[in-house]
DNA sequence: GCCGTTTTCGGCCCGACTGTTTTCAGTCG
């Protein structure tokens, strides 16, 4: 059986924090930390760039020793450190550093001076009054502590990003309203366009932080307030949703955006750009010795470091600094680029809006083209078109193109893929279409071979264009599928088929990681939102933040072209 | 444990807030 990167990851993590309690150099646990980030974010198993016989010490954060842990971690299905020290320390002191106010050295603590290694012995130890005992232990964080241990809180719970824009929208409102805040951005990951955050980070400029503060921890929306001070505060909403406020002045707007939007890996980097060159950076700005120097926009400090201004979804510290050294930034596609959609319904199949409602909406938004991709029938699809049904669309599409010069509707169709990788249209009725979209629906649980054997039958099929959401990940419900991504790309190319990032909320499918792979084998992509009504057209914006975190330009996306040149990036 | 246009050894981001302390350690982001 072999192990993917999430667990490898997780052994990773997991060793970071038993080292930390264990009291072990600072440096080494943040080298296994940034090891099992590295790990996390990239697109392919670490078991298949082995088997391929690459050199895994050329990945960031990774040397010959960690190489050399993870092959042995793939082959024998164990990390043998780990056990190493769980058994000389309780594994599930792990745990306990997960309950807010407790870190690794008060672990420690706990375990040497009260026998404390679980949870259950945490809130034992706290109800009976022994945690203040201790020294740097009070009644305040023993309460602290007894809340968090008996609720079990703890381990973030992320939302995705479009559920995030939901809560963050009449918030970042309510601030710019009060008197005194001029800016307000929410920064951290939700700038990043990360498909999912765990907090929402808020940045506001005003000449004194009290004012903001006060009235940001009366909002009508909060729980809780966890901390506050002069100018930052911490709540919790009653949606459960963490927020920092973070408040400066109008000078340090720059710095401070930087430091707010992160990544922490890319800040980190970026200050020891700066101590090269004697600078300090943080939050207020850019320094030399103690005289401040830049810091009113980013652009001044990236400007202190040699540097053109990073683009906030390429700051991972995944290459961006050194592309952005070289003058090799990509110049990532934008949604004024973008001049159609290749993938909608409408109420023919499962949308709710009929294809002239599709096409307004189109219009509105200024495309040149819209493709009418209803399901095709299909055991399991209710209302999907059949050959008779579809012909009929194919004329009603032709009619209005015939008769309407404000768009061009493409005819398309989402075909299944099925199990043994036929689909679930005759080509006969796939040569009268202008595209053609399949996907998988069902058979999710194939192993990835044959997963992968599947798709890549499908593509065989000289009709096929298009592979919409070719993981079928769901995020937050459904992992995605088996499949060998590297074995499927190159096959695509290969054929002349597409992948498309899917902009639904929940799918945002193919991933950041793996546009960058798609980017990198030469594929392009299709940016399409699989609309089911015309409102839906909307997520456009979250395909395109996918594409812009995986470095995609323009050039690297079919619907950038028009349509004569979109037609022949099309034909096979 | 990683890394290198100062270095193969000696560095490794930086500050706010809390609760505990009488000046600071621990945690967090």
């Amino acid at each position: 059986m072999m192990i993917h990167n999430p667990e490898i990851a997780s052994l990773f993590n997991r060793y970071a924090i038993l080292l930390d309690i264990d009291r072990a150099n600072s440096f080494r646990v943040r080298a296994y930390r940034n090891a099992a980030r590295t790990i996390e974010n990239l697109p392919r198993d670490v078991g298949e760039m082995l088997a391929a016989g690459e050199d895994l010490s050329e990945l960031p954060g990774i040397g010959k020793d960690l190489a050399h842990k993870i092959a042995a971690i793939v082959e024998t299905g164990h990390f043998a450190e780990l056990d190493d020290i769980e058994h000389r320390i309780p594994a599930a002191l792990a745990d306990l550093a997960d309950v807010p106010g407790l870190g690794p050295k008060r672990v420690k603590q706990l375990y040497e001076s009260l026998k404390i290694k679980s949870l259950a012995d945490l809130a034992q130890a706290a109800r009976a009054g022994k945690l203040r005992t201790l020294g740097g232990f009070g009644p305040k964080l023993e309460q602290t502590i007894l809340k968090a241990a008996e609720s079990r809180v703890g381990g973030e719970q992320r939302i995705r990003l479009a559920a995030a824009e939901q809560i963050a929208e009449p918030l970042v409102a309510y601030l710019k309203a009060l008197r005194g805040v001029s800016k307000v951005i929410v920064a951290g990951s939700y700038r990043r366009r990360r498909e999912t955050v765990g907090d929402l980070d808020i940045l506001a400029t005003a000449p004194t932080g009290a004012k903001a503060i006060d009235a940001f921890v009366r909002y009508d929306e909060v729980g809780s307030v966890l901390s506050r001070g002069t100018t930052r505060a911490t709540v919790k909403l009653k949606s459960g949703l963490q927020v920092d406020l973070r408040v400066v002045k109008e000078e340090s707007y720059g710095a401070a955006l930087v430091y707010f939007t992160g990544s922490k890996a890319h800040n980190i980097a970026l200050r020891l750009k700066g101590i090269k060159r004697r600078l300090k950076i943080n939050e207020y700005g850019v320094f030399r010795k103690e005289r401040w120097i830049a810091g009113r926009s980013e652009k001044e400090v990236y400007a202190e470091i040699g540097l053109p201004c990073i683009e906030p979804e390429l700051r991972e510290n995944n290459g961006e600094i050194e592309a952005a050294q070289s003058g090799t930034l990509p110049r990532l596609v934008t949604l004024e680029k973008i001049r159609g959609d290749l993938h909608t319904h409408t109420d023919a199949s499962d949308g709710s809006g009929s294809i002239e409602d599709m096409a307004r909406a189109a219009v509105a938004r200024g495309y040149e083209y819209l493709a009418i991709s209803d399901h095709a029938k299909h055991v399991g699809i209710t209302h999907g078109l059949d050959a008779r049904r579809l012909a009929r669309q194919i004329a009603q599409i032709d009619r209005r193109n015939a008769g309407h010069r404000d768009l061009l509707l493409l005819k398309s169709a989402e075909v299944d893929i099925l199990p043994d990788g036929k689909l679930s249209l005759d080509n006969a009725v796939l040569a009268d279409l202008d595209l053609v979209i399949a996907a998988v629906h069902t058979g999710f649980t194939l192993n990835s071979e044959t997963q992968t054997d599947r798709l890549i039958r499908a593509m065989d099929n000289p009709y096929v264009n298009i592979i919409a959401h070719p993981t079928g990940r769901l995020i937050g419900e459904r992992e995605a599928y088996a499949v060998d991504m590297a074995r499927l790309m190159q096959a695509a190319k290969e054929r002349g088929v597409h992948l498309e990032v899917n902009g639904q909320p929940s799918r945002l499918d193919l991933s950041d990681t793996h546009c960058r792979m798609a980017k990198a084998m030469g594929l392009k992509l299709a940016l399409a939102t699989d609309a089911h009504n015309p409102e839906s057209l909307g997520y456009m914006r979250y395909a395109l933040d996918q594409a812009r975190r995986g470095w995609i330009e323009a050039k690297d996306v079919l619907n950038t072209r028009r349509w004569p040149q979109l037609k022949k990036l099309l034909r096979r």
